[in-house]
DNA sequence: CTGTTAGCGCTTTCAA
DNA sequence: TTGAAAGCGCTAACAG
């Protein structure tokens, strides 16, 4: 069931099957009802390889995203989605779990397929072989999430919304607030966010908690829990992100202490999820859907007008604090 | 950068090219690894459009899912991604967002983009535009979480498992067990564990609650507050999904009672951060992962044989209930 | 407005 | 083992 077939049973050439279908202001009325009729009843659908390897357009954005079991990177996915859809793109989502390597496998299979332009999470934006690869082969990307001079990124600004939820934590009498995170080399948002809130501990004069590190996940709930239980544990948690919040909820919980009555626990991220636990997660807020919007809209938007994307395309999203039931002032339990 | 750039600045034919990438052992090991020094050199990939046009084959298999933002499918889908890349293959997911036109339309996309083979899982097993036209063009297809007669379905004995919690919550003491889930008609899934619901119940002589259906998951925490203060209010409640025992949590919380002191929540699908709330919820476990994977095997293997995949592939895997923290023994509150 | 035709990059006979 | 050449389905000149 080819071009040909509905050609030969709409008694018309395959030229005017393909305008019939691609440029249908170039084809009567009559005919291209005739030929859509042929080509329902004959259930044709254009080959897209076919159309892809002639026109060198695919119509297809390839997405890098770590991990969709993050809700973070699956509501940024949605809003891709949603607005790659209106848009007339198909989207090619490949998650790399935090493996560099699985960055550059993406990118050729991106490469392979011809896609018109690429949107990446990546771990390390100063150093990809990926983003390299892209920008020699001169194929438009944008980041989501980094933040770097030398790329196109789409972020919040992370050190401002630290600073914003470690204040906070500050004016409701906080001192020791400790600072949760995973393996800060996995990615340059937790080393962006880690640098906030040294900054920030700096700027109100207190001296910043050791990081809690947590290697891997399964063993985060037992990692934070050690430190909640300490000498001198910390009042306030700062998680980079909320997932890690959530954990450390449960290591609270697990040591006997009450949130927020015994520790304050915020996060970082702003899932949607987290409006509806209890207790609702406080937390600094990044559109995610709006993220993964914007960066289409970029791209789609280069695409459209054929100017290369740089540096200069980048934009920096509003946060917001969303103040829930996890944190609340200081209580000495003295 | 093509694959006559290649053979060029190798030195042989296009043919040759060819083969070194395709099927190496045609080659002389020399002339092997000269071409890929070529390549390499030349940042060389080869155009899979050219090549899914030429072999009809494209080593992709096509994924249709409701949602990410549920963790369910997001979890389906690492699962999947992790076993297609195992076996050769690449993913393209789509999400429906329930609608079920936008399942037709993956499909069709699928179909243009010459898919191998498909994954989905649907709103209607039974009445399906997307399956039929599967069917006709005899793209193998495999359906998760889906059960029915006609289709190769790899999903849990959603009955069985209903009944199993139903029957803990019984043993327990509870009698006033009523059933939270969003629009049945929205999935076959929600009717199969609500018939579940009202067999399990009728199996211990105890009248069924009415159903608490749950339209729009914004209102659901405000509706279910709704059902939990009226009169004679359910002691227990078996949500359709963990994202429904989160904030049927949540309405509890907001009605004034403890969880699960005051009522006993429990959910239906076992995403992983369920084990990570506080309290932790306890809830029917299905393998999600293992799910994808599954999916992911039957249709390479059956694509691998040449043997098209029948309803008699399907498959029924092993469900847990987990008991975590969110249900208890009945107390009467008198 | 419609048809003819070349060719996108690749794989695969067929011949050498 | 390698090369020459046909052709996968489609689009875009170009001609009429």
């Amino acid at each position: 069931m080819n071009i040909t077939d509905v050609a030969r049973a709409a008694g018309v050439s395959i030229a005017t099957v393909s305008r019939a279908f691609g440029s249908p202001e170039k084809v009567t009325d009559e005919t291209r009802a005739h030929i859509e009729a042929v080509a329902k009843k004959l259930g044709y659908i254009p080959n897209s390889s076919a159309r892809v390897l002639r026109t060198r357009r695919s119509n297809v954005l390839g997405v890098v995203l770590p991990t969709l079991i993050n809700p973070v990177f699956a509501e940024c996915l949605e809003g891709i989605a949603r607005a790659a859809h209106t848009r007339g793109y198909s989207i090619l989502p490949i998650t790399t779990d935090y493996q560099i390597d699985a960055e550059a496998r993406a990118v050729n299979l991106f490469i392979a397929s011809n896609v018109d332009g690429v949107l990446l999470v990546v771990s390390n934006p100063a150093q990809s072989a990926a983003l390299d690869n892209l920008k020699a082969r001169h194929i438009p990307y944008v980041l989501a999430y980094n933040a770097h001079d030398a790329h196109p990124c789409v972020s919040v600004d992370s050190e401002a919304a630290v600073a914003e939820v470690v204040s906070w934590l500050v004016g409701k009498g906080h001192r020791r607030i400790a600072m949760v995170a995973g393996h800060l080399s996995a990615s340059d948002r937790a080393q962006r966010r880690h640098r906030g809130y040294l900054k920030a501990m700096a700027s109100h004069d207190i001296a910043p908690c050791d990081l809690i590190e947590v290697p891997f996940m399964d063993a985060s709930v037992e990692i934070i829990g050690r430190h909640l239980t300490r000498e001198q544990p910390p009042s306030a948690l700062f998680c980079s992100n909320d997932l890690l919040a959530i954990r450390s909820i449960r290591a609270a919980h697990d040591a006997g202490l009450k949130v927020p009555e015994d520790v304050s626990i915020v996060g970082f991220d702003g899932i949607e999820l987290g409006m509806d636990l209890t207790p609702r997660l406080t937390t600094i807020v990044q559109p995610n859907r709006e993220m993964g919007r914007v960066c289409v809209t970029l791209l789609a938007d280069g695409l459209a007008a054929g100017t290369p994307l740089t540096q200069a395309a980048s934009r920096t999203l509003a946060h917001t604090l969303r103040l829930g039931e996890s944190a609340a002032p200081f209580t000495d339990p003295n």
